[in-house]
DNA sequence: GAACGTTATTCGATATATAGAACATCCTCG
DNA sequence: CGAGGATGTTCTATATATCGAATAACGTTC
């Protein structure tokens, strides 16, 4: 029991309490599977998958038959080597077919990039561990600040951090754990941070100036599903100092103004309060 | 044992298969509950969704708890119904960004579709059970022929099928079996169809005229990953009168030629780790 | 070309995920 | 309101998925 854990590495820490957690344990360990080879950049073979993993190789290998036999991961026989298949664009295609939000927001994303020239996201807040970006809309200019549908970051972290704590309901002390973990470029103490969450509630919306990452600012505005269900935010990103000369203010209101129009369809109704 | 298999509906059978052949069978089915999900308009309960399966609400619930931990499944704890989550996309990001054949197709693709005024598709084949869409350039014409990136087609149907049947490596029985199986509006018999096929090897791409969509013919030529090792197919669609006025034997040389190039640049890889 | 360190894979014993029933909770309808 | 029939959820015995060692098939190095 000691000469197991001789090197444990991060993904596979957290696969450890996740499978002893879950009735399902093979799913969790088919999810880190998926996502490592998603990391990976080629093909990998069982052994190496497992080590990395901390799983035992037999057991390793019944998961990647089973996703294998599922079409999420491919097999190359002669190699031997296992990697994404594409069986999870089927589901992604799926999941982006009957989410109103991306068509809703598209529009909107792409008025305020050209407007302002920026580039601007949709973000997708599952759980309170991360978002998602579900649609982007680049400005031709930055491309440095380019992201990718399906990107995923930590909850908490940056402008939409600040309206996640602002406007989602969770606890503080939850709240300062999770905080602690997060990595910035400038990192905020949390009593600077939670001044401006407070600033964020009271405004309506959030900016990190250079906080997450230098000489980038951020600002978001949240989406609600239904009466204050926290579940998305439109995010512009754009380099410090260009931001101030295009005109922060007007951008702040441009987004909040987008944001909540968002909320009013996505709640159902042309609803009037 | 009786009263069990009352109304066994077909996801669910073949479900049962799987789940008896895996050594990992959560595996399977939590593949089939994200596929229920994607499928579904809307979110599902949990008995509805071991209904439809085939399995014990409380494994179902175990299922559906550890897919939501992974964020593959959301959960709304007010209506308690299931759906599909963001974290598909990010495993479909990771796919899309690890391969070649989308960013090297896509300029082909949008040519043929231009030039012709046809939807063109390319399509990855998986195992030689499905294909799968995973680049398309649409025509602005045929917006009735429109498919959606990640789309999934069993693999032996209209000209794709045939380019398989005559470039992939299968024996004649087990192709037999699944032809029997496929949907066509005006099916060829098998005779018929082998005869295509072998047309098909001779003349190296395939033609569905009217088979599988009545009215429209499809023309697949096939992409190879490696020497004789079939992966890809270009597919092109267009209402059968249309396509015979725009010169289908055009058409098929262009087609032809750009899967051919398309095999060499994937085969090619002037490196070698 | 033999010996070694890899790797993938099989196989049997046991910890445990699953099935099925019991429980709890919510709605619907008389 | 109160009975009925849904639903989601917990609980526990047992069929079985997982572990770990043993085997087989590599590729490398000396």
């Amino acid at each position: 029991m000691d000469t197991k854990r001789q090197r444990m590495n991060s993904p596979d820490r957290e696969l450890a309490i996740a499978v002893r957690a879950s009735k399902a344990p093979a799913i969790s360990r088919a999810a880190a599977v998926l996502r490592l080879l998603g990391k990976s950049d080629t093909p990998l073979g069982v052994q190496t998958i497992a080590r990395e993993l901390g799983l035992v190789p037999s057991t390793c290998l019944h998961v990647l038959r089973a996703l294998v036999a599922e079409e999420f991961v491919s097999f190359d026989p002669d190699t031997k080597r296992y990697s994404l298949e594409a069986g999870v664009l089927t589901l992604a295609r799926h999941w982006l077919r009957r989410n109103r939000f991306n068509d809703l927001a598209q529009p909107a994303l792409d008025r305020i990039s050209r407007t302002f020239d920026l580039t601007v996201l949709g973000v997708h807040i599952v759980g309170l561990d991360h978002i998602i970006v579900v649609a982007t809309s680049q400005s031709s200019q930055n491309f440095q600040l380019s992201t990718q549908i399906g990107s995923r970051f930590p909850a908490l972290i940056s402008a939409t951090g600040r309206c996640i704590a602002a406007f989602g309901d969770q606890d503080e002390n939850d709240l300062e754990g999770r905080f602690k973990k997060l990595r910035w470029d400038e990192p905020p103490t949390f009593e600077e941070w939670k001044a401006q969450v407070r600033q964020t509630r009271e405004q309506g919306f959030a900016v990190d100036a250079g906080n997450y990452i230098a000489g980038v600012t951020v600002v978001a505005a949240p989406v609600f599903r239904a009466r204050g269900k926290l579940s998305h935010a439109l995010v512009a990103l754009g380099i410090g100092s260009a931001l101030k000369r295009a005109g922060l203010p007007t951008l702040q209101n441009a987004l909040l103004a987008s944001a909540q129009s968002l909320s009013n369809q996505l709640s159902g109704e042309i609803d009037s309060e």
